[in-house]
DNA sequence: CGCATTTGACCAGCGC
DNA sequence: GCGCTGGTCAAATGCG
């Protein structure tokens, strides 16, 4: 994970069997500039084909509210052929083909799959018994259990917010576990999970470096249970809602390919402000839903100051 | 007193 | 194998 790890990763990227997002395609799904999106898909575990296009890190880029970023950790075998982390050897075997099915199955079965039976997964048990980490644990039985399987992560998902606020209201209360300094950002980033006992989602938040003004969320997991709060201009508009309540739906259609992404988000998204609209049909005012990619077909589709980059 | 946050330590994974 | 970094734990501390 070093820094010399990504322009070997941006050259070889054109062997690995991952979609490409690139400015001849139409199917550009593009959330951070170049650069930066390069780091922060490599850290969610992404591997776009990122040549050719360029750094779109315009400020006037990050005039809205919130940047919406999908960040799925397809596990095991998807990651096998979708990690940055590459494993060369399987995704050289691979056609794009398997591949790309290989990470939809994956993606697919985490994002739909009864919340708590994921959460009940070996690799993602509540509380002690995670994999990783836990130096203190060293003393207690748990050192067997660290030795279990892979830790297979959850569908991420993540999104930019212009905010003074670094944790923002999602309608779920999270507790935190933990803060890490970032290398090469000033910026720590929280880490935390949510309270209720059986929900494994966990976010972790951290500041853009290139501009400390940008609040980037990153959800993990699915909820298993319903927001305890609904706040003031109704739920659908919380900040953060949309990404936490769509990370696992944009990961399934990512995996699918970015096509995918624009219908099953779009559609997921008209679902979401017609339920809201008739829950709160006069407090809360419609969705004005604008959906912004690279190529702007998505368009119009997210509320007020939230985007989808 | 109970719950949330802080913080230092630890472990896993990766690159070199 | 070593060093670095991300992620997590849990004791200590703070707060209502």
């Amino acid at each position: 994970m070093g820094d010399s790890g990504e322009p070997d990763l941006l050259s070889r990227s054109n062997e690995v069997s991952c979609w490409a997002l690139g400015p001849d395609s139409e199917d550009n799904v593009y959330f951070f500039g170049r650069e930066r999106e390069s780091t922060l898909l490599k850290e969610f575990g992404w591997n776009y084909h990122l040549s050719g296009l360029e750094s779109s890190l315009d400020p006037a880029y990050f005039a809205g509210e919130h940047r919406i970023a999908a960040a799925d950790e397809p596990s095991d075998a998807a990651a096998a052929v979708c990690s940055s982390q590459l494993h060369e050897n399987a995704s050289s075997q691979l056609p794009a083909s398997a591949a790309h099915a290989v990470a939809s199955t994956e993606a697919a079965a985490t994002a739909t799959s009864n919340p708590s039976a994921s959460s009940s997964s070996s690799d993602d048990p509540p509380e002690k018994c995670t994999v990783a980490g836990g130096g203190k644990l060293a003393e207690t039985s748990t050192k067997v259990k660290r030795k279990g399987p892979k830790r297979i992560r959850q569908p991420r998902f993540a999104f930019m917010t212009k905010s003074e606020v670094d944790h923002l209201e999602d309608g779920y209360r999270w507790r935190k576990y933990g803060q890490k300094a970032v290398k090469n950002s000033p910026f720590p980033r929280s880490y935390y999970r949510c309270t209720n006992g059986k929900c494994t989602v966990k976010k972790r938040v951290e500041r853009f470096s290139d501009d400390p003004t940008i609040v980037i969320t990153t959800y993990e997991g699915q909820h298993c249970h319903h927001a305890v709060g609904f706040l003031r201009g109704g739920f659908a508009h919380c900040e953060g809602v949309l990404a936490s309540q769509f990370a696992p739906l944009a990961s399934q259609y990512l995996c699918l390919g970015p096509q995918f992404l624009r219908e099953g988000l779009a559609s997921a998204l008209q679902s979401h402000q017609a339920a809201s609209d008739v829950k709160e049909p006069h407090s809360a005012p419609r969705m004005s839903t604008q959906l912004i990619t690279d190529d702007g077909l998505l368009g119009d589709m997210v509320p007020p100051g939230m985007r989808i980059i």
